[in-house]
DNA sequence: CTGCAATGATGCACGACGTGCAAAGTGCTG
DNA sequence: CAGCACTTTGCACGTCGTGCATCATTGCAG
């Protein structure tokens, strides 16, 4: 299980935004125009050393006992600060878990046209849970945390808000304007954001349950067992849910 | 539109459990086994009476400006008090939408045991539509404050993982045991909660077109067209998301 | 290079929030 | 009635959240 392994619910324990260090880059000439400015890669920069603090410190003591003090002093930023790009401790900690899925949904993009919409949300997620094969104890701890702080839920849910809106976005596009021959009865963009919805929801109960069937041991779990599970639940989808087991066609 | 008209996303303005008077109701010589002790009572009277003085508030000034103070004390309560129920204002404020759901789901459960499940999702919905036809300014309101305050998501999303637990217990229940006919290559449990959150998907999907086509206007909005929309995705559900406009069967 | 505007970080103040604890009030049982 | 369980309450106090002004960094124009 990778970062990008399954949307939302998937943090990370490493970051793949360094925070760069003043004056020890090489600054090209002029920043392009998609290019961000240095302040904004400072900021982000910031933002991902809280995120990251905030979950470590979340994952050795529990969040409970982190307090915000504690964040900020091990990302080594005022408090003031931290309020600058969290409403709170628990959007923090939880924010890890929004990392990847920029890339599952750029994935998703990227599926050849003619793959029906189910069947290519099934095949970005087998991709992005193939991308590594390594499972660490850190990020197992992370996703048990996850699953064990009642307090995080709401913001894990929130997360995956944001994750519907991207997912649906692409999911629009990917069907074409109205007009065409998608939805039937629903209109487009409600079609695309209710396939979203129910996909990002699949992920999360299979996500849960394979987390739960681990609970009790340090092993990394059989990761084939939840890739099985992802693309039979998301096969259901397809299908119709008041066929289970039909093959799904897609 | 009623409370109980769709699950988690549904507020109500009024309170069908009437915070009781001490004293003034005549009491039962001994109460059964499953009727609630008067402590149990007081505490599911002050609860919903905090509650209820939260979404007034917040309707009337926004829940920004909202304090716990003027929750408790709109509900004549210690503020020490507020915090035995709830664990901040904007869970206090979005209580009030899970109010009609345990009435969906004990219709849902009500259904017909040879319905699909889908079927009886979707027939259990038009029920909940159709008990009062009713649309009050106060209900707009509070449906409006809900969908427009971005702070209240998270807790609003809580609220539609709680529902999913209760609906796809009762979806587990209709499905009967494994070994039965039920859901092909998923268990059972993941097949009862993945059809349970998918339709509350749906449902809360289908809410949010409907508050975004109203926006601008005073008047109730058309409730047959939030109807047709709900049972359109519903149906949706049941056929396929790969398959667009097919019949359900169902 | 200098000046200026924009932006993020920071310190500070202070009201609001969240929690533990003990006391008071209420209800139930024997 | 006494004892016990449960809810509410007052209080203390650390933590949190926000507004505001200042500082530091960055990017741009002249």
């Amino acid at each position: 299980m990778t970062e990008a392994a399954l949307p939302a619910v998937t943090p990370t324990t490493g970051t793949p935004e360094t925070p760069e260090e003043p004056g020890t880059r090489e600054e090209p000439e002029t920043p392009g125009p998609s290019e961000p400015s240095r302040h904004e890669r400072r900021k982000r920069a910031t933002r991902a050393a809280v995120r990251d603090a905030a979950l470590r410190l979340a994952v050795r003591q529990g969040v409970e006992r982190t307090t915000i003090e504690q964040i900020a002093a091990e990302a080594d930023i005022a408090v003031r600060t931290f309020f600058n790009h969290f409403s709170g401790k628990e959007e923090a900690v939880v924010a890890a878990a929004a990392v990847g899925a920029e890339a599952f949904v750029a994935e998703f993009r990227s599926r050849p046209p003619q793959e029906s919409v189910l069947r290519a949300i099934r095949e970005a997620v087998l991709v992005a849970m193939d991308r590594h094969d390594a499972v660490g104890r850190d990020h197992i701890r992370a996703l048990r945390l996850m699953r064990g702080t009642p307090s995080l839920m709401p913001q894990q849910m929130a997360v995956l808000t944001v994750q519907e809106d991207a997912l649906a976005a692409a999911i629009a596009e990917r069907i074409g304007p109205d007009g065409g021959p998608g939805p039937g009865r629903l209109g487009r963009a409600v079609h695309a954001r209710l396939c979203a919805a129910a996909s990002l929801a699949a992920l999360r109960i299979v996500l849960d349950r394979w987390l739960a069937g681990t609970a009790d041991s340090d092993d990394p779990p059989p990761l084939d067992v939840l890739r099985a599970e992802a693309d039979a639940a998301l096969a259901q989808l397809a299908a119709g849910l008041d066929h289970p087991g039909r093959p799904d066609g897609g």
